[in-house]
DNA sequence: ATGGTTGCTTAGCAA
């Protein structure tokens, strides 16, 4: 089974390149972030065309996630539901078969110190809790998407510049590191465990040609899971060329899924 | 040089 997650920056304007990458790549599975349409215009009916299954948790402009899959889901799962008042699309659950699929768009944190930057740890943290009483850590569980922290120096095109700037900072590398520890495993890192290969590059000053970025597109999946992956590749390709995301996606094969 | 690019919405915000 091919699992993959993708920032994709509006879904709108990005619907070209992701039909081309569909039928390219053909993911059994497809996380999406970004995706900034509200659910009754989410492209549904064009990506059933395409061959795959919708569920879809949007707003208007910014956020919002959805899993696409070749098989149906039931028990999808709308934000984490902790009575906590949040009109933040970023949190979006389903069950494909035997798996379950999350999709996150971790609030980015705009600099640390900010009520934005204390937003977003205490949104891990609520993810962290959402997986303590609602998941099951025996059990196949993926959690794909833009996670908006490199967890390690060896994820940053350069580390001093970076240091203790958003998506670095050793508090949010904490906060993950407390989600992960529930029992979530990186699978590129552990597949790659030297490569020094960024997702994200800002669209500004030619970050990407000079490749000035920041792996933050994660794929987290429960141990038993992590054993039958067999590759993580991240698609570099797909962020080259005419009106790209400033993303690139993260494919993943799992054998015995 | 406190910039720079993109998307949504239409001037300013968010990333």
């Amino acid at each position: 089974m091919k699992i993959a997650t993708w920032n994709v920056n509006s879904i709108r304007a990005r619907m070209e390149r992701l039909c081309a990458w569909l039928a390219a790549q053909a993911p059994d599975v497809l996380c999406l972030q970004e995706t900034k349409v509200e659910d009754n215009v989410f492209p549904a009916l064009e990506l059933e065309s395409l061959g795959y299954h919708a569920a879809a948790y949007g707003q208007k402009t910014y956020n919002g996630v959805a899993v696409l899959a070749r098989q149906p889901f039931d028990d999808i799962v709308r934000g984490f539901g902790d009575g906590i008042e949040d009109a933040q699309a970023r949190f979006l659950v389903v069950r494909v078969g035997k798996l379950r699929v999350g999709s996150l768009y971790v609030p980015n944190g705009q600099a640390v110190g900010t009520d934005k930057f204390r937003y977003k740890l205490a949104w891990l943290e609520r993810w962290r809790a959402w997986l303590a009483t609602h998941a099951d850590v025996s059990q196949p569980l993926v959690f794909c998407g833009d996670i908006n922290v490199a967890p390690e120096d060896r994820d940053v095109h350069d580390p001093e510049a970076w240091r203790d700037q958003v998506m670095c900072h050793p508090d949010e590398r904490a906060a993950l590191a407390e989600v992960r520890r529930w029992g979530l495993v990186d699978v590129f890192r552990q597949l790659n465990p030297d490569a020094s290969q960024y997702t994200w590059w800002d669209y500004r000053q030619l970050s990407f040609p000079k490749n000035r970025g920041l792996r933050i597109d994660h794929i987290l999946c429960t141990q038993g899971m992590a054993a039958g992956c067999r590759s993580v590749v991240i698609d570099r390709d797909a962020r080259k060329g005419q009106a790209p995301s400033d993303h690139a996606p993260v494919v993943a094969e799992f054998a015995d899924l």
